[in-house]
DNA sequence: AGGCGGTGTCATGAA
DNA sequence: CGTTCATGACACCGC
């Protein structure tokens, strides 16, 4: 069980809307066990109980009775399912059912089913909200939220929102350095203690619950979710899902209020000029450069790869020329030597003719044996007698 | 279970 | 001196 997905104004989910849908609750339990089995999250302390006590979350915080997931509801994204009557102190399950709340139940969005809270992959329906929403946010009243029911509707939004981007390090195929763990800053989620958790999500919830038609129901606002949508990126594939990185997320968890897209992309003074823009404690400055640091490195060792890969493929190709013109040479050459031997038979051949033909001063046949042919410079062929040492 | 390729990250040196 | 880039090395993941 758990308490109710925040759903954008457009009628999208964020979640999955299993609202109303009582037949998938077995389902949806399942996933969340599923999520809250995964090993990082047992540094969060998050409780595997299904019953989610949210009372240790900000002063005061007045609990919210729901049904399962059909007590939520969400119409233009506002929260109404808050019963006052109700005692705050009380977890999020109880036994109100929707009926008895007079609550309509949503559709079943067909496009999710339970397995989408543990698909690591947020909810393409992401993809649908305002993606141009500034931040920081304007004209939004701040404050207020940790100290509403809604306060714990986010807490525990939150960290269904961590808890699905945690999975992301599986899909992420992120490098799950074990360095990377153990250095300070990568920690703000996985070994976060409960109370600094809370502060850090304190931070990372925008001020922006905003008061419903009521006048008493604050919710996860727009902003908000518009905020994770920013701060995370859409995969290159058809799906178009939001894909959270790690250093997204610690931007997240950080309440960075600038895509991570823009803190590694931009160039140096852009980049300075926009943290000027904003007033940064040490922790986010060191995260914000890190991520810069951690994103051009990213880049330059894929381009690294690629270029490395090019030259192999470069020298491959070169090898495979080199071994064909030394093939080609060693055919010249054997085609060379066949050509010397040749003439150098037909000049033997020759040689003998000429000299058998040669007579000596006094008209004797001269022995082919005891002379040689030698030629005077820019002269006529003439036999020359052999030498002694010539001979030998 | 081990090998292999792909990837992210860190450390380091050079520009 | 700070930033960026290139690259080797390492760890992890999925196949």
């Amino acid at each position: 069980m758990s308490p109710c997905p925040p759903r954008v104004k457009n009628g999208n989910t964020f979640f999955p809307n299993l609202m109303g849908d009582q037949s998938v609750q077995g389902d949806m339990d399942l996933a969340w066990q599923e999520i809250l089995s995964i090993t990082e999250l047992q540094g969060m302390d998050v409780q595997t109980d299904p019953v989610y006590d949210t009372s240790g979350y900000g002063p005061q915080t007045p609990n919210i009775s729901f049904s399962g997931y059909g007590i939520c509801h969400f119409p233009d994204g506002i929260v109404t399912s808050v019963s006052h009557s109700q005692n705050y102190d009380r977890p999020y399950m109880d036994t109100v059912t929707m009926e008895q709340q007079h609550l309509p139940s949503l559709p079943l969005d067909p496009t999710f089913g339970p397995t989408a809270y543990t698909g690591m992959l947020i909810s393409s329906s992401l993809t649908q909200v305002d993606a141009n929403a500034h931040y920081p946010p304007k004209n939004v009243p701040v404050g207020g939220l940790f100290n509403t029911p809604a306060m714990g509707m986010a807490m525990t939004y939150v960290q269904r929102l961590n808890q699905v981007c945690k999975g992301q390090d599986d899909i992420e195929s992120d490098s799950g350095l074990s360095l990377n763990f153990s250095d300070g800053e990568s920690t703000e989620l996985d070994h976060m203690e409960p109370q600094r958790l809370q502060s850090e999500y304190l931070d990372m919830i925008p001020p922006l619950a905003y008061q419903d038609q009521y006048g008493l129901m604050p919710t996860v606002s727009q902003p908000f979710i518009n905020h994770i949508s920013e701060m995370c990126s859409y995969d290159t594939s058809q799906t178009q899902e939001l894909v959270c990185s790690r250093d997204e997320r610690r931007a997240a968890a950080m309440n960075i209020p600038f895509p991570t897209e823009r803190i590694v992309n931009l160039p140096v003074e852009d980049f300075n000029e926009l943290l000027s823009r904003f007033t940064l404690t040490e922790p986010q400055l060191a995260l914000v450069k890190d991520i810069r640091r951690r994103g051009k490195n990213k880049v330059a060792a894929q381009n690294c790869r690629k270029r490395k890969m090019e030259t192999i493929a470069i020298l491959e190709k070169e090898i495979w020329q080199l071994r064909t013109e030394r093939e080609g040479l060693r055919r010249e050459q054997e085609e060379v030597g066949r050509i010397m031997g040749d003439l150098k038979k037909n000049l033997e051949l020759l040689e003998q003719q000429v000299v058998s033909v040669l007579q000596d001063q006094e008209d004797h046949p001269c022995p082919v044996d005891d002379f040689l042919l030698k030629q005077a410079y820019e002269s006529n062929l003439f036999p020359a007698p052999l030498s002694k040492e010539t001979r030998a």
